[in-house]
DNA sequence: AGCACGCCGACT
DNA sequence: GTCGGCGTGCTC
């Protein structure tokens, strides 16, 4: 439009990041065709040739006129593959400092931060090259396919599709097409063209009430059709609601079965507003006095601008979602925008549910199991400030939300908050960073806040908020300890009153949970006498059984010692290494109550799609008697009929080597704790053990999540764990043993002598919990230090050495990670 | 991360 | 005599 006026001239040459780990960018030029649309200019997306292979890249400004020195040839620039630049100006910035802390590269960075352009990029146009009109005119090619494409070709001068092709020569599928196009153009007869992914691709789409049903009906949807019912609901609600606004699982055939009905329609909206007469509605119940207490601080951050960091410490059904929910009114009647990151979103529909009935479209989900093409439009949605509120997973807060005024992130302390690839991000930790870029809020909320936020928070870093009463003053489950150690011959499975309670509520017909924590690994070793795991002198973590070698070792720093036959604590022989599963639990219990309907929900029995949601139901219809599960069952329901969780082994995660195992346990065993009782009476748990005297569990017991913290923070200090230091783990991966033990040990030598005093620790290397896992063989080293400007000045120095002088075999695998979560 | 170039061992 | 291992360096 205006671009001769432009005071920046679309650069010549520009230099992009590409989606490597690599730590440097590259020099492009920018071909006229792009340069004439002021295309290839800081944020866009290209597609570039790099070392001989087509990449993705980031056009991250302009390069010098005259390209460096070194420089062989200077290639340009293949395609640009959005419509428009991706890469905000925030973004650019948040993922640099990204890509700085984490140690990743730029280009890896802005991949991950970006939505996937899957199959949101346009089609291909094939066009007729002049090549192609000459072999025509020639008659080089006389009949069949190839012939009859050239034809179409050179009547549709403007290019077409591969199916607008097939269309106009009926009777060929597009697969047929496709081939000979592909043929065609190897020839040279025919030119493609990729053209950028459109911001949009289809008109939005919205399910309208058109005549509610009668009550009758209503009733019957309501016990036949729960997801039939639960879309009713929301339209009854909202009366036109955007398509790609409702959850995924109600677009399709609850959609379809209730237009069939006559009762909906879906019809494409109607210009800009697309129906948004739906407005956020009031606030429903009378908060708390704890939730206006909790509420004022924030409402005056929000007032104010700028960034601040609350930490939002409430219990179990103390009304956080209602605080979050009050928040995002206020910014949204401020005109700005939210984005709220849920530790992940499939387990959380009844967060989405609240969040979509007080905000209805204004509201775009942004979950891992999209489509790419959906969660394409569901960020340009968000991005072009159409949508207000964004509700995500971890990637989610990498969305260019416009007018950013708030973050909220619940369950803080939640390790999937972690990326377990490359970029090792932590998204709560990112979150804050990008609160602090945009001058936003940020709330942090759970119910058993990581110990460093707690730490940040006691320091003043963040303003502690709490909320220790339950709405409506429901009562906190009892809980009771069941000592192991005294339960004889019960196969660790079920403890006398553990069962006794299970009949009882079989009786009474209320439902039990039942919760075992699997992923853990019968690698430490507990004496069933006395409870006793040995631990490291060194680090005061759990020691690792390793089966091959028969001897205890230490995860981090590499402290071995010979398995010991005997207990070293009472001297009995029950050393017990052994495993536990859901499975063997569900066993068990159907065998002790075959009368009972039991119910099993873990990563195997949910694998399906819409499996977990399924078991969800009938638990909420009262088709399960008992349900054992894993983490699973511990997040985020309401169901008023259970009245009794039962921790079949609190041990596991206990006994973890790991410095966090006990702060894990104790949000687990409190996370658990609170599906008991959510309805009227009082909730029961019993918490199985074989180390009843352990703080961690001890405080569970009262569920005093101060006094858990005030002692763990005295352990955490008193050997330096963080918070009160930082840790940087390098991992080693090879499919050879021998390499991988000797890369690790050349570079864990070169790190400690390089180190100067005062920078880092250098702890290990040892082994990975599993020497050998898929053939693979893991060494890790920890680094620790004091600040994170240290920490980050040692792995400078690390990555000197492992780019330099100690690159790594190519058959070794190397990588940093940043403030691990996870130390396998 | 891939891919090419380049220098040392066991095979047609 | 070659094929092929993987160390090393580079990719605009």
């Amino acid at each position: 439009m205006s671009s001769f006026l432009a005071t920046d001239a679309p650069p010549l040459y520009v230099q992009v990041a590409v989606s490597l780990p690599l730590y440097q960018t590259f020099t492009y030029r920018v071909p006229e065709h792009l340069r004439e649309k002021g295309r290839g200019v800081r944020g866009d997306r290209v597609l570039v040739s790099f070392g001989g292979r087509r990449l993705t890249g980031y056009v991250v400004g302009p390069a010098p006129a005259t390209p460096g020195k070194g420089v062989p040839e200077v290639k340009d620039l293949l395609e640009v593959l959005d419509e428009a630049p991706v890469v905000t100006e925030e973004i650019f910035r948040l993922t640099r400092w990204l890509a700085d802390y984490y140690c990743a590269g730029w280009g890896e960075v802005l991949r991950t931060a970006l939505p996937a352009l899957g199959r949101g990029r346009r089609a291909p146009l094939w066009k007729l090259s002049e090549a192609g009109e000459e072999a025509l005119a020639a008659g080089a090619v006389r009949k069949g396919l190839r012939r009859g494409i050239l034809e179409i070709l050179s009547e549709h001068r403007e290019g077409l599709t591969a199916g607008q092709t097939a269309r106009q020569l009926d009777g060929h599928p597009e697969s047929s097409i496709r081939p000979a196009l592909r043929h065609l153009a190897r020839q040279g007869w025919v030119e493609v063209r990729n053209l950028p992914a459109r911001w949009r691709t289809r008109p939005t789409l919205l399910a309208e009430l058109v005549q509610p049903p009668e009550e009758l009906e209503e009733e019957k949807l309501k016990r036949r059709a729960p997801r039939q019912w639960e879309l009713l609901r929301l339209l009854l609600k909202t009366p036109s609601l955007r398509l790609d606004a409702l959850p995924a699982g109600l677009r399709g055939g609850p959609l379809r079965a209730l237009t069939a009905k006559g009762w909906v329609r879906v019809q494409e909206a109607t210009g800009a507003g697309d129906g948004s007469k739906d407005r956020a509605k009031p606030s429903p119940l009378r908060p708390t006095p704890h939730q206006t207490q909790a509420f004022g601080p924030i409402a005056e951050s929000l007032r104010q601008g700028g960034f601040q960091a609350f930490l939002l410490h409430g219990v179990t059904a103390s009304g956080k979602t209602e605080l979050y929910l009050r928040a995002i009114e206020q910014v949204l009647a401020d005109g700005k925008g939210v984005i709220v990151l849920v530790p992940e979103i499939a387990l959380t529909p009844q967060l989405l549910g609240r969040f979509r009935e007080r905000f209805g479209e204004q509201v775009v989900e942004l979950h891992s199991d999209l489509s790419d093409p959906e969660r394409y439009r569901g960020w340009r949605c968000a991005a072009s400030g159409e949508v207000p509120i964004v509700v995500g997973a971890r990637s989610a807060i990498f969305t260019p939300v416009p007018r950013l005024g708030l973050i909220v992130v619940d369950e803080e302390h939640e390790p999937s908050y972690k990326q377990e690839e490359s970029p090792r991000y932590h998204a709560r930790d990112v979150a804050l960073i990008r609160g602090r870029f945009a001058g936003a809020t940020v709330i942090l909320g759970s119910a058993t806040p990581s110990l460093e936020s707690y730490w940040n928070g006691r320091k003043g870093k963040y303003h502690y908020l709490s909320m220790p009463k339950r709405v409506e003053n429901r009562p906190l489950p009892s809980v009771s300890i069941v000592d192991m150690r005294k339960e004889a011959s019960s196969e660790g499975i079920l403890s006398k009153p553990l069962k006794e309670a299970l009949e009882e509520r079989l009786r009474r017909k209320e439902q039990s949970l039942l919760f075992l924590n699997r992923r853990g690994f019968a690698s430490a070793l507990l004496c069933r006498d006395c409870g006793h795991v040995a631990q490291c002198p060194h680090c005061a973590v759990s020691l690792t059984f390793h089966l091959q070698a028969a001897c205890l070792r230490c995860h981090y720093c590499g402290h071995r010692a010979p398995g010991p036959k005997t207990c070293p604590g009472c001297a009995g022989v029950r050393l017990d290494r052994r495993g536990l599963g859901t499975q063997r639990v569900e066993e068990t219990v159907q065998r002790l109550f075959p009368e009972a309907a039991v119910g099993r929900m873990d990563r195997d029995t949910t694998r399906a799609r819409g499996a977990h949601r399924r078991i969800l139901d009938r638990l909420a219809r009262g088709e399960v008697d008992i349900l054992i599960g894993t983490q699973m069952i511990a997040k985020g329901h309401d169901y008023p009929a259970i009245t009794l969780v039962g921790v079949i082994s609190a041990d596991i995660s206990l006994n973890m080597p790991d410095f966090r195992a006990a702060e894990r346990t104790f949000q687990l065993l409190t996370q658990v704790a609170g599906r008991a009782g959510r309805g009227s009476g009082p909730g029961e748990v019993f918490l199985q053990t074989y180390r009843p005297d352990h703080y961690c569990i001890r405080f569970a017991r009262t569920q005093d999540y101060d006094g858990f913290c005030r002692q763990e923070l005295e352990f955490r200090r008193e050997l330096r764990y963080p918070p009160f230091s930082r840790l940087a783990r390098l991992r080693v991966e090879s499919g050879d043993a021998e390499m991988a033990k000797e890369f690790v040990g050349r570079l864990a030598d070169a790190m400690i002598k390089i180190l100067p005093a005062g920078v880092a620790e250098v702890m290990g290397p040892s082994p990975g919990v599993f020497p050998k896992l898929q053939n693979r063989y893991r060494w890790q080293i920890l680094l620790k230090a004091s600040t994170p400007k240290l920490l980050l000045q040692a792995l400078r120095m690390g990555s000197e050495l492992t780019e330099g002088r100690l690159r790594p075999p190519s058959k070794v695998r190397f990588g940093v990670d940043v403030d691990p979560v996870e130390l396998f």
